[in-house]
DNA sequence: GGAATGGTTCGTCTAGTATCGAACTATGGT
DNA sequence: ACCATAGTTCGATACTAGACGAACCATTCC
């Protein structure tokens, strides 16, 4: 026998569904409020501020209170070590459930993340904005998060946006980020999230370059709306 | 929303009390049997056989048929590190749980683990083993544990112990090992295990330097006995 | 001030699962 | 051949904890 402390304690609260979904939302780096988390996890409001509650209490989440909203994210590098590690484990684990299905590669090549672009079209288009010079690291939060690095529009940026017509008018009042990359897990690569990569989003359904597969988080697009895609954002 | 594969299904594993414990004593690296698990965790042969099946599903143990016995270890260090990290998240969650009950000291001084003695005590004993050139290490398999170091007595070492009257006849039938080293938790070093480890315990208890306390892992040493026990043991 | 939205608390319902008793198979010792 | 021990399977039970509805504070916007 041997010394056992609170590790049921920690392994029990992520290992329920739910909890797991928010902390995978958490891991992304950026900060959610209460009801995001909820509306990712798909359960009401009471129910999260109890999850919520619970994982705040063990540390694995820390919380800021900003007016009437709360943001919570994951609590410091330890804990997102764990997440990875159990990651790892879970994937050869569970080698059955990755045997990639028929929606698995339409998933993996373009899929919604909250509300802006993920998967390989995310990951490429994040990486042709930053080498284009479009968006810039401002700052850097070594602290914080694993991967809190704060990204900003460049002038070229925002010059580039207003030509192909893709307003990036932020109401001031609003908390949100400009731009933020967000980290896949499958892929360990970043994509762009935030305003920008929200606008994006809507830019593609808007010019029906693509349309959101019901029912999944899939995003389907034509042949002309990727060429065309391609072409407009990644010149 | 982010890929969430089975993270859940591997937590709430570790996350259950019984499977924890049965994982933890798996972490002293030695492999054990379906029922001293079951009495390790406090349970029924029937409950631990449910749990060490699913634990073993999610190939978070590996087991070996040897005979009737069915022999039970860490899948891997990948595993072993993932506990490694809980337990780290764990300690840092819990804090309230650190602050030294009465009995703390006690346990951490001298305490059963299995059939041997572990805490400072055990480690200082096997440093002193080591440093006496009495065990030595035979072989050292990085594959299958992190720390499965086969140990073995010196000739020295089976000297001393004919000397000082500690029978160490092993049954040729056993399959046990005569020496093994058993890592200790909260410490984080090393203690003796294995048949020495156990008859050293016996001798203690025959020579009437130390007793169990009732329901309870603490090893409690007679102020004669412990002096006794460094003077014949650690000279 | 009122309306709207973000969060929390409370009580109840329900589902998942850990547990055991009993019955069974398989291996080993005598 | 017999008995003892190691382990598994099955069915029944009991308990935990996750979910929601309803009602409740707190903040912001009009």
């Amino acid at each position: 026998m041997v010394e056992e402390p609170n590790i049921v304690r920690v392994a029990a609260l992520i290992g329920d569904h739910t909890r797991a979904t928010m902390l995978s939302a958490l891991m992304s780096g950026s900060a959610l409020t209460a009801t995001e988390l909820a509306s990712a996890a798909g359960i009401t409001k009471q129910t999260a501020s109890a999850h919520l509650r619970k994982l705040s209490d063990a540390r694995l989440i820390s919380v800021a209170s900003q007016g009437r909203h709360r943001y919570f994210c994951i609590a410091d590098a330890e804990v997102a070590e764990l997440m990875e590690k159990l990651m790892g484990v879970a994937i050869r684990s569970g080698i059955k459930h990755l045997q990639p299905g028929p929606k698995d590669p339409l998933l993996r090549k373009a899929r919604v993340c909250y509300d802006h672009l993920a998967g390989e079209m995310g990951v490429a288009l994040f990486d042709s904005f930053k080498a284009q010079g479009l968006i810039a690291v401002t700052e850097k939060q070594s602290t914080d998060n694993i991967s809190q690095t704060k990204l900003d529009l460049t002038t070229e940026g925002e010059a580039f946006f207003s030509k192909i017509g893709i307003p990036i008018q932020l109401p001031n009042t609003s908390r949100r980020a400009i731009c933020r990359s967000c980290l896949d897990w499958s892929v360990r690569k970043h994509h762009l999230a935030g305003f920008v990569g929200a606008s994006i989003l809507e830019h593609c359904f808007h010019k029906k370059w693509a349309k959101r597969e019901e029912g999944s988080r899939i995003v389907r697009f034509s042949v002309k709306g990727e060429k065309q895609f391609s072409s407009v954002l990644m010149p």
